[in-house]
RNA sequence: GCCGGUGUGGCGGAAUGGCAGACGCGACGGACUCAAAAUCCGUUGUUGGCAACAACGUGUGGGUUCAAGUCCCACCACCGGUACCA
């Protein structure tokens, strides 16, 4: 036997059989019972695995093999989310072609992975740029565009000014560009739309179905922004009305002006019969050049312009309002314009300050509505409803409910995506391709720059550029705009359940078989983007009939960042990253999965520590060490019984209820114990190996092996399970106080009565008695098997 | 501003309302060694005491309770999300 703890043949050797024998290969028997495990699958990046992809693909892979050796059919799998920018740009600064920059990362990616002992189903790889892969994303595209949920629109959206591209909401972080953190600008763009509103509702309805952390539900639904209230038309003397959206129709009596976005249509239609036209446009013109971070920096000052020439009549009682621009009415928002109560809002207050403004007071202190005819003397709640019903009967407005959602943006300029499936036909307009032409291949290219007028790089592809419509066979041009880095991260998860199947995204079988995913791990960061993404599109597919339910996970987790040493992110720039080649090359895979998991609570950010990572490696050279001290049964021994079973109770439940860390504790106690005992039995060290294996697998297998422990491999034997009576003690140490404070502890038997248990505490604990001695005994509190508390005076 | 989260030794972090600090790191003392590393044994919240022991101790201030890190009220600090959203 090796007498050494010779991590690194160990972990290749148990890989290599892994690998040969197809362990952690998911079976297609659907009458077995099934788990799916899910990790977001990562961005096959140029800088390669970052210490804090381990956490959760670890995380994951000890419950898959938790489960596998449960008796589960299990499905854990892995693939790549390999279009996007960073690629392209690394393409174009080294003029090498990003399919290839790809290969090279997904092949670094892979080696890393494979080296973490991580029981990914390998033979379900993805890849989302492979055209057999993006021929789904492709056919989902063209099934929106069947339903009316793809269309194109001109509109302002988020332009990039460094990418050169648009980008969705979803992309724009303090108004800066998600990936390059360059300024934001408005820009009207013809773009295609991905009608996602359309499932505001059930986007925040079903997430009481599913199993979410609440911080992730709370941000979807704050990010959905529901708000209900009233949609008002207000007439004007040129005929056209303007709609606007209040969440107080209670207070239609105060309003005092209408106030409308720079970009508001009704002003473009309007320039003849306004006065001060010029003025208004410039204003326009102004708000167009503001970055949206600059909008929002000069949010304290409010600026705006009185249209003259133009009023409008409050519908409620006839009065005549004026009407303004300002730059603090959104265009995306609502109608794109209010009515202004500037007595009840904050806004609307500071505007009429500056401006001079009238303010009129229709809610009093206690709450009730004052100055508002038949509304008068109701509270907001029922003033609101009865503001709306007299809307409704004078045919001046409805009740609304408004989302902050917006369509989803969903062409890039760029062109490492998938292209859309769409050709633009002279007579024809925008026609689909047919299902039979997928895929759509990228045209090879040498040159993927986006042009300064903001054109994708395909324009120049002009072979693959020009065709023919599939409608009419007349003269067509093929869509420039490329998908967005979302698009293919939106359904993987479907293909890996039937990776190569040609005909559909995979067969019904397989999904009724394995979905919903049981587990789904993924950053926070994700959770108003890949996260509501996919739960749009899996409605979707679900309405159309290819999936069997309405919501893709069951369950959904999400891993702490790791830090770095300082406690700051980890970064280039800060110098603190850590690479985890280097940590396997010098502790080995078992240690950096051990200490990943040990680092800390998996749902909180954790800082690294390479001094940490020490006591990791010598719990594991001393579970090696234990080879050494097997024996017979025998007297000492045999008192681990009870603290084994505690432990397999222990191991069992943390890892159900992700408290990794407490887990392994609870292991290191263990071997402390096996040591002060001085020898195991095989049979004990068969379930240590057992307990080890989901967290370091290729130890554990090693020890079962060497030590002939049990049959076949350790990572897919039998989980332990325990006996109740086992984890019980016949002593236990009982807690002593007096008037709630900690005197002492008394060995006792369990199940023993109050008087015997105090007879017994003034006889042994001397602390004790002198507290209660020469005192009245007001109260004596007893928790059988804990603790005796007695109250004196 | 609003919505989340967090606050415990020198450090990472444990604690169904019931012995605060499990487990690990570090530090200190000892063994082994020519020596160092590794390993093993012991000590390690603070203060006082030779000691038994005592007092204090979970961001701050109050409260409930026989008993509070844990429950309630008010506040402070840090982190994350979001923001003229009408």
């Amino acid at each position: 036997m090796n007498r050494k703890y010779d991590f690194k043949n160990i972990e290749k050797k148990w890989q290599d059989i892994w690998d040969k024998e197809n362990l952690f290969c998911a079976k297609n028997e659907y009458d077995k019972p099934k788990y799916y495990a899910l990790v977001e699958f990562p961005y096959p990046s140029g800088q390669g695995l970052h210490v804090g992809h381990p956490r959760s693909y670890t995380a994951l892979d000890i419950i898959a093999r938790k489960r596998r050796m449960q008796g589960y059919n299990v499905l854990y799998p892995m693939g790549w989310d390999a279009f996007g920018l960073p690629t392209e740009n690394y393409a174009i600064k080294n003029k090498i072609h990003p399919k290839i920059v790809t290969e090279k990362n997904i092949a670094r990616f892979k080696s890393q992975l494979k080296s973490l002992g991580l029981s990914f189903d390998w033979s379900r790889e993805i890849d989302t740029t492979n055209p057999d892969y993006y021929k789904w994303t492709q056919w989902i595209f063209l099934k929106l565009f069947e339903n009316g949920l793809a269309y194109k629109s001109r509109a302002f959206v988020n332009w990039c000014t460094s990418c050169k591209c648009v980008l969705a909401n979803e992309e724009v972080i303090d108004g800066k560009c998600e990936r390059c953190s360059s300024e934001v600008i408005k820009k009207e763009k013809s773009q295609w739309m991905l009608k996602i509103t359309k499932y505001a509702q059930r986007l925040i309805d079903d997430l009481e179905t599913v199993d979410y952390p609440e911080k992730v539900k709370t941000q979807q639904i704050n990010w959905i922004g529901r708000s209900s209230g009233a949609e008002i038309d207000f007439e004007t003397n040129l005929g056209e009305n303007i709609k606007v959206f209040t969440t107080r129709p209670d207070t239609v009596f105060g309003v005092t002006y209408i106030v409308l976005s720079p970009e508001h249509e009704l002003l473009e239609k309007w320039s003849k019969n306004i006065e001060n036209f010029e003025e208004i446009k410039k204003y326009q013109e102004n708000a167009k050049k503001k970055t949206d971070l600059e909008r929002s920096e000069l949010s304290k000052e409010k600026t705006g312009v009185k249209l003259q020439g133009v009023y409008a009549l409050n519908p409620v009682n006839g009065e005549k309002i004026p009407i303004f621009v300002a730059d603090y009415v959104l265009v995306s928002y609502g109608t794109g314009a209010i009515m202004a109560v500037p007595a009840h809002d904050k806004r609307d207050k500071e505007f009429a300050e500056k401006y001079n403004l009238n303010v009129l007071k229709v809610i009093d202190e206690g709450g009730k509505v004052i100055n508002s005819e038949f509304l008068n003397g109701l509270s907001t709640e029922k003033a609101k409803k009865a503001a709306i019903n007299w809307l409704v009967k004078n045919e001046k407005g409805k009740e609304k409910i408004n989302y902050k959602l917006r369509d989803w943006v969903f062409s890039r300029q760029r062109y490492w995506g998938e292209p859309i499936p769409i050709v633009k036909c002279e007579k024809c307009g925008y026609v689909p391709l047919k299902e039979s032409d997928l895929p759509l291949t990228l045209p090879n290219m040498e040159k993927f720059e986006t042009s300064n007028s903001g054109e994708s790089p395909l324009v120049n592809a002009k072979e693959w550029l020009n065709t023919t419509c599939p409608k009419c066979g007349g003269k067509a041009q093929r869509e420039t705009d490329t998908m967005p880095q979302w698009a293919g991260s939106s359904w993987y998860f479907l293909r890996y359940l039937d990776p190569k199947n040609d005909k559909n995204l995979a067969s019904n079988e397989a999904m009724k078989y394995w979905m919903p995913v049981d587990i789904y791990n993924g950053g926070m960061e994700h959770t108003t983007l890949h996260l509501l993404y996919s739960r749009f599109w899996y409605k979707f597919l679900y309405d159309i009939g290819v999936v069997p339910q309405s919501e893709p996970y069951k369950k959904r987790i999400s891993h702490g960042l790791v830090l770095g040493e300082n406690g700051e992110k980890m970064s280039k720039s800060r110098g603190n990253v850590v690479n985890p080649d280097d940590i396997i090359a010098e502790y080995g895979a078992d240690t950096m999965r051990l200490y990943e998991m040990f680092i800390g609570d998996y749902e909180q950010p954790a800082p690294w520590s390479t001094k940490g990572i020490k006591g990791c490696k010598r719990f594991l050279e001393r579970f090696w060490g234990l080879q050494e001290i097997i024996s017979e049964p025998n007297e000492k021994n045999k008192g681990l019984e009870s603290i084994i079973h505690k432990t397999i109770k222990k191991v069992d439940k943390d890892i159900e209820i992700l408290k990794f860390n407490t887990a392994i504790a609870a292991l290191m106690a263990l071997i402390n114990e096996v040591y002060n005992a001085g020898s195991i039995t095989r049979e004990q060290l068969g379930v240590f190996s057992l307990l080890l294996s989901p967290f370091a697998p290729h130890i554990a297998e090693e020890v079962w092996q060497n030590c002939y422990l049990g049959e076949g491999f350790a990572s897919v034997s039998q989980w332990p399970k325990y006996d109740e009576e086992k984890c019980k003690d016949s002593q236990i140490k009982m807690a002593l106080q007096v008037n709630g404070k900690f005197r002492g502890t008394i060995n006792c038997e369990v199940g023993l009565s109050e008087d015997e248990v105090f007879e017994k505490a003034k006889n042994e604990c001397h602390t004790f008695n002198n507290f209660i001695a020469g005192k009245e005994i007001v109260k004596v509190i007893y928790v059988p098997n804990r603790l005796l508390n007695v109250v004196v005076k």
